[in-house]
DNA sequence: GAGATAAGTATGTAAGCACTCACTTTCTCA
DNA sequence: TGAGAAAGTGAGTGCTTACATACTTATCTC
């Protein structure tokens, strides 16, 4: 029953075990020997692969800071002054992502809680590009005269707030959906209310 | 230089230190030696005190559910139906509460993550009550026809989660406050976005 | 001021931890 | 086909951890 994999399989199957550990206990919350056996092999092998527990730690941080391009349709909904399409595609992007990596939000929050020293990069990758991206789209639409005069840094973490806040709700605090709304209609709720408040 | 305190005093004393290291390393991060350490006094005294370090924790996060009437101010305006003194009030006493106390916000990121056994109340006490109650008056305001028809806990959590992510930001991540708004400000933009978008 | 009571400590202890080492098994390819 | 390389393991090692025990010192009460 016991299958021998290539170096590079067992690796990978190595980081996936403890992605899933390190996301729900955290990095000090997660023995070797539980990673060892959610992967079905001797705690000796994940050392033959990573020097020191951190060092595996710090190989997903990385590896899950690789921004792949998020903000492309939100930049494409931007370059035609499309607002609602701008705040849709940034609000939807977020849902989505994180309905199909759960894991990412609970690895940033527990990385910066626990103070681990990348979780900036995960952090600069993930979360500040968004806000500039954001804000800067919205200063560029209170200089077109078409949203009030705001900080425009403030009101991005706004909106990027209403998003990231619910859905900290459920991964985390694990409180359940509202029947009635689909991830589209709270976007859109989202979108609405603060599209509407923000023009001029 | 050994002072000698009575058995509440230095029970307080040890709580205090436990806070602290709980909150910025979480309960797996901070061991009773540490705790002794910070509490000047030795470990052994800590378990005078309290059977288990989780005893411990446990009281800590049951003291924090404690709840002050938080919300007070804001359930006078909601008997005037002062819309905009609602929202900033809420909005205020979170951003005035997380100053006072950083400790909080931490302590229930951390031992909700953690999965904490007593983390729920904690989260009801905490958070669960504040959008109950937002969303019960944005639900009557919408009756009163004054708000958009709109689901009222989703759009709850929408305003709170602009101020709590905007205090996630620091508090968790570090990230400085931009210098020309003040939380008065922020709070203020908040509202203003939120009840214009949400107004009829 | 004696003796009870409570505050406080020094020194264990057993379990759990990250990590090592000496070793075996399986694969690869000249 | 055989030898070197790579995948894999069991059984440690020393350190840290939460917690226990047996003890000393200060304070209070009558």
């Amino acid at each position: 029953m016991k299958e021998r994999l290539s170096g590079e399989e067992r690796r990978q199957q190595i980081v996936d075990a403890a992605i899933d550990l390190f996301s729900r206990k955290g990095f000090r919350g997660t023995t070797t020997r539980e990673i060892a056996e959610a992967a079905g092999i001797s705690e000796a092998m994940i050392f033959k692969h990573f020097a020191t527990k951190r060092e595996l730690y710090s190989a997903i941080i990385e590896a899950k800071s690789e921004t792949e391009e998020l903000l492309a349709s939100a930049a494409l909904a931007a370059r035609e002054k499309d607002d609602a399409g701008v705040l849709r595609a940034v609000g939807l992007k977020m849902m989505e992502q994180t309905e199909r990596d759960p894991s990412l939000m609970r690895l940033l929050l527990f990385s910066a809680l626990e103070g681990h020293e990348l979780s900036e990069i995960f952090f600069e990758s993930r979360v500040r590009r968004l806000h500039e991206f954001l804000s800067s789209y919205i200063r560029e639409r209170i200089n077109d005269g078409r949203f009030r005069s705001v900080d425009a840094l403030v009101a991005a973490r706004g909106f990027i707030g209403m998003t990231v806040h619910y859905l900290l709700m459920h991964e985390v605090f694990g409180v359940k959906r509202p029947p009635r709304s689909s991830p589209e209609e709270v976007v859109e709720l989202f979108m609405s209310i603060f599209l509407k408040g923000i023009e001029r």
